[in-house]
RNA sequence: UGGGGUAUAGCCAAGCGGUAAGGCACAGGACUUUGACUCCUGCAUGCACUGGUUCGAAUCCAGUUACCCCAGCCA
């Protein structure tokens, strides 16, 4: 594929700022907190922060924003970091918010000897009755004018943890009467004795993200800030931390619109209770939209990151079509796939002129590329054919298999459908056909031309597989809501060539017709070969 | 009804005063040992709406409308 020039808004800026000489370089970080899996919108930030960094030469830190240690655990930071080096991308050093406790703990002290921040003492009820509301002005907590030696004082000992959860907390002092909410007298710590991942008991104070966050880009020499636009509005209060912490090379903050997917729920909270109540397997359960579970799916990462170059960046929220993100795994795979026979919903099929008890192998091309080489596959008397390839009755168009028409069987021979078998209920058991041995190969050098050609499988040597169809986890229900779809996974008994016994977990595979499929190792056991799809194929005929 | 944002095709998205890129989807057609792949072709007299400025406006100005975000001691 050739590898286009995709360019965003956020270069735009960063193009100015390099050409005005208000940065030198590009510094950019992925700040996860490690509070739940990654999932596809994550991804789209990833690309854009780590990709940034590498279009303009600069560096990306992966900075774990771990300033809540109520929400925070290992378990996450584990799995941030294998996704994102899955995804293909190399942080520049590998931080953690929690380090710069301390440089933290003295930026709120120098807040407070410049008569900037300072201990309130109101309970959160208070606080929030005294903030005011969208429209009204909030009014100064009594507390907000203690000398600096006292708010000092309580600072220490609150850090030193004399107080209570909730009994104190340090505030800015802004502007109660703000049009902006934020800025009416924003906590900046908190008590919390709680134990961190990283810090354990060290610390019974802990920063909020408004604080916390600048003070961590500016630390890190980060140059341009990369977010969400519900941060937006918070802009002017990390301007305001940087400006009065006295930093020389100020970050900036850039907000761009996060990703939405159709059929598809982003939310942590919602994904996480799908996992609790065993909705799904687990956060890597195929059809999450985890980069756990679009891994595990078989979706590759030069997919992923194609998709988040394709889907653009900019500040007005969409919703992107999922149709998109599958166009870019099949483009990605179409190239990188051997093919194989397999059968899904197997019909017998009754060779009527080919000797009994005789095998032949056939030779069959891997791939379209003709490195990729030949497989001998096995034919005979007795073969199944997909269900989905043969019609009693055709419809007009159909060119595949029904009586009295000739096929082509990949590979084989002409065949031509003479009878149906039907059991007691009327449904078809098995297809007797005669096969014409002049047309071995496939039948170019005949003359004769065909125009359907299906994929079949050697009843006597077929390897029985379970391929498990992932669809869409979620439909929309009549008011366009996403529900949960019950029918997001179908289970195929399915018979294969006996080449796919060869083939290795995680690595994709095109079944003829039917899509891209990849072995599953978490499912599969040695009785049984588990294959999950991962896309299907594109096709003009299923959606007539 | 305070503040901050956003509106370009069915879905994304370029565009930054000189006459609407590109991709997905869709529709035709060619090719084909799988109806896939590949390759052609088509797809906004118009950029939320209404005015205005200008030789010229998606781009500038004014007003209007719609949608999103903000009242955690979450991030």
């Amino acid at each position: 594929m050739a590898e286009q020039e995709f360019t965003n808004f956020i270069h735009n800026i960063i193009d100015k700022d390099l050409a005005e000489g208000v940065n030198d370089k590009v510094v950019t970080r992925f700040p996860p907190e490690p509070n739940g899996y990654l999932h596809i919108g994550h991804a789209k930030s990833i690309c854009l922060n780590f990709g940034t960094a590498l279009k303009y030469n600069g560096k990306c830190n992966l900075r774990f924003d771990d300033t809540n240690p109520v929400k925070e655990d290992t378990e996450y930071v584990e799995s941030i970091e294998e996704d994102v080096r899955w995804l293909g991308f190399e942080w520049d050093k590998l931080l953690y918010a929690s380090s710069y406790f301390d440089i933290m703990y003295d930026c709120a002290v120098k807040l407070i000897k410049k008569g900037k921040a300072y201990v309130c003492d109101l309970t959160a009820d208070q606080i929030r009755e005294y903030r005011g509301t969208l429209t009204e002005p909030g009014k100064e907590s009594p507390y907000r004018n203690r000398s600096i030696e006292e708010n000092l004082d309580l600072f220490e000992r609150m850090k030193n943890g004399e107080f209570p959860d909730g009994a104190k907390i340090l505030r800015a002092k802004i502007d109660m009467a703000s049009p902006n909410i934020n800025m009416r007298d924003p906590a900046l710590y908190r008590i919390a004795h709680a134990s961190h991942h990283m810090t354990g008991d060290k610390w019974c104070i802990y920063p909020m993200y408004d604080f916390a966050h600048p003070l961590e880009d500016a630390i890190e020499g980060i140059t341009h800030s990369i977010c969400t636009l519900e941060f937006e509005d918070h802009r002017p209060l990390y301007d305001w931390v940087i400006r009065e912490t006295e930093w020389e090379n100020p970050p900036k903050q850039i907000e761009f619109a996060r990703l939405n997917l159709t059929h598809t729920v982003m939310s942590k909270r919602y994904l996480k209770a799908l996992v609790d109540n065993g909705d799904v397997s687990g956060w890597d359960d195929p059809r999450m939209p985890t980069i756990a579970g679009i891994r595990r799916r078989g979706y590759t990462p030069e997919a992923v990151r194609d998709f988040c170059e394709r889907i653009g960046v900019a500040k007005a929220n969409s919703t992107v079509d999922t149709e998109l993100l599958e166009y870019c795994v099949r483009e990605d795979l179409k190239n990188k796939t051997l093919s194989k026979m397999v059968v899904m919903d197997p019909l017998k099929v009754t060779v009527r002129n080919y000797p009994e008890g005789q095998t032949e192998y056939i030779e069959v091309e891997n791939s379209k590329n003709e490195e990729d080489g030949v497989r001998k596959v096995p034919f005979s008397r007795n073969l199944y054919v997909d269900r989905s390839d043969f019609m009693e009755v055709p419809v007009k168009g159909y060119f595949r298999l029904f009586p009295g028409n000739e096929v082509r069987f990949k590979g084989a021979y002409f065949l031509t459908c003479e009878d149906v078998v039907k059991d007691e209920n009327g449904e078809v058991t098995e297809l007797i056909c005669t096969y014409d041995p002049e047309t071995a190969g496939g039948g170019t050098n005949t003359g004769r031309k065909v125009k359907g050609t299906i994929h079949w499988v050697d009843a006597e040597t077929a390897v029985p597989v379970t391929v498990n169809a992932y669809g869409s986890l979620f439909i929309d229900d009549e008011e366009g809501n996403s529900v949960l779809n019950p029918e997001s996974l179908t289970v195929y008994h399915a018979f294969a060539e006996p080449s796919v016994a060869e083939l290795k977990a995680g690595e994709p595979v095109q079944f003829f017709r039917h899509g891209y499929y990849v072995r599953d190792e978490k499912f599969s056991t040695p009785e049984e070969t588990v294959f999950g799809r991962i896309v299907d194929l594109k096709s003009s005929w299923k959606k007539k």
